[in-house]
DNA sequence: ACCGTAGAGATTGTTCAACAATCCTGCAAG
DNA sequence: CTTGCAGGATTGTTGAACAATCTCTACGGT
């Protein structure tokens, strides 16, 4: 058959495969729970604060209290949801210090990131180019949540330009956090529409292999970000 | 009372005294158990590639099942044992792509620490003086091991010295993942010997302010540390 | 009215035993 | 040599039970 004799790239399908299995086969039923919580947590359903009940909880998404509290560890893990013993899980309220902790560490990954670029290939920068697309068409309808995470997706498209299993793990996490902040404020708009412009700006720099330049502009626009969600913070109801 | 009006620094034994507590208290079951296996691996007594059975473990440490797999997700999310469905958990095998990976993270954040310090309280430096000391004690009587047990406390309080909670937390598991790599190459003292002298000089350079000569010193070190365990990890048994 | 305390009720921490689902091994058939 | 199929072993999940701890309320003393 040709398969045994084709050049190495007949083998790419294989490994798409492999990855859907992969993908389908993890899922125990802990995940499972623990992806429909990240989804209310991180949509901003369950406010920060609240109190998430194991008795209700098992009952309402039919599993068993030990697989609930399982589910429970690994968004903990992912500073999801904060664990005090023998009082149960919450959401996390995150103060200040927390906001400048995480764009701390999104500044020296992001742009230590942008900054050891080399040699991009164009179609690297394709889910970059989409997840600025879906930002303007989002912002066109006003819907500044959707601009949100598209401009979130951007940031992880763009860590993951590096092929680092580790800082993409930590920068997802870290934006995960990031969106529990957004949840307690009030100004959606005035958070993720400056920034629509500055990515796609960011990744014309990519383009055109400015890498450097990116990973200063990237810098003082993070340091913008910051201050001005500090500010909204500050500010909150 | 005398303590009722004391200066701030009479307080300081009762932050000892409720970090004790707190730790105490905190232990849950499962903790006590993660911490058992976690010395057991990042000693070396369990060598990457066993596997972690849970019947045998179970009865070894007296607790049930359920308790010891909340120990596995624990260490699982240190990096300190991988999980594989339906198979069990088992002390990872790390690759090459995994030391440069690592590396990469650990030059990012710790010369980033070490360039954003200022003004320094030289009480601050303590522990770190007290680490290098203890490599060097260690050194002389040439117990390979714990000059490296004190290396790596050396670079976990440098990375402290930012105050940045994420930062120590990802430090940590980054240095517990490192020692897995120690254990599979056979050269200990090639491998930590060389780098107590630049220990001590790094702490120098902190001790007198320099710190973007410090960060760039630091940046070679971990250079050339990366580059030694990169050439005794292909040449490994 | 204020404060500390005791106790009831509710929630979490931990263990156990059982069953379901999956993986690995060895062997037989093509 | 590969494929398919038992069998045994291991993990995944559940439900119930009990212990430990927290929260809230009511009581009594000052």
């Amino acid at each position: 058959m040709a398969s045994e004799i084709g050049p190495p790239a007949d083998q790419s399908w294989l490994r798409a495969v492999a990855d859907d299995a992969a993908h389908f086969d993890r899922s125990s039923s802990a995940e499972r729970v623990a992806d429909v919580l990240r989804r209310r947590i991180t949509d901003g359903v369950l406010r920060p604060g609240t109190q998430l009940s194991e008795e209700s909880l098992k009952d309402a998404l039919q599993v068993s209290r030990n697989t609930l509290r399982e589910a429970f560890r690994l968004l903990t893990h992912e500073g999801l949801l904060v664990h005090r013993m023998h009082r149960g899980v919450f959401v996390p309220d995150l103060t200040e210090d927390d906001l400048l902790d995480l764009y701390r560490l999104r500044r020296v990954l992001e742009c230590d990131v942008v900054r050891g670029l080399a040699d991009l290939d164009p179609a690297q920068l394709e889910p970059l180019r989409a997840d600025v697309e879906a930002a303007e068409s989002a912002a066109v309808e006003e819907d500044w949540i959707s601009v949100g995470t598209a401009n979130m997706r951007f940031h992880r498209h763009l860590v993951g330009l590096a092929g680092s299993t580790r800082i993409n793990e930590i920068t997802g996490r870290l934006l995960a956090e990031l969106r529990l902040l957004f949840h307690v404020i009030a100004t959606p708009r005035a958070l993720h529409e400056p920034y629509i412009a500055r990515n796609r700006s960011l990744l014309e720099l990519l383009e055109t292999g400015q890498y450097a330049r990116a990973a200063d502009d990237l810098n003082a626009y993070l340091l913008d970000s910051q201050a001005a969600l500090l500010e909204a913070f500050r500010a909150r109801a």
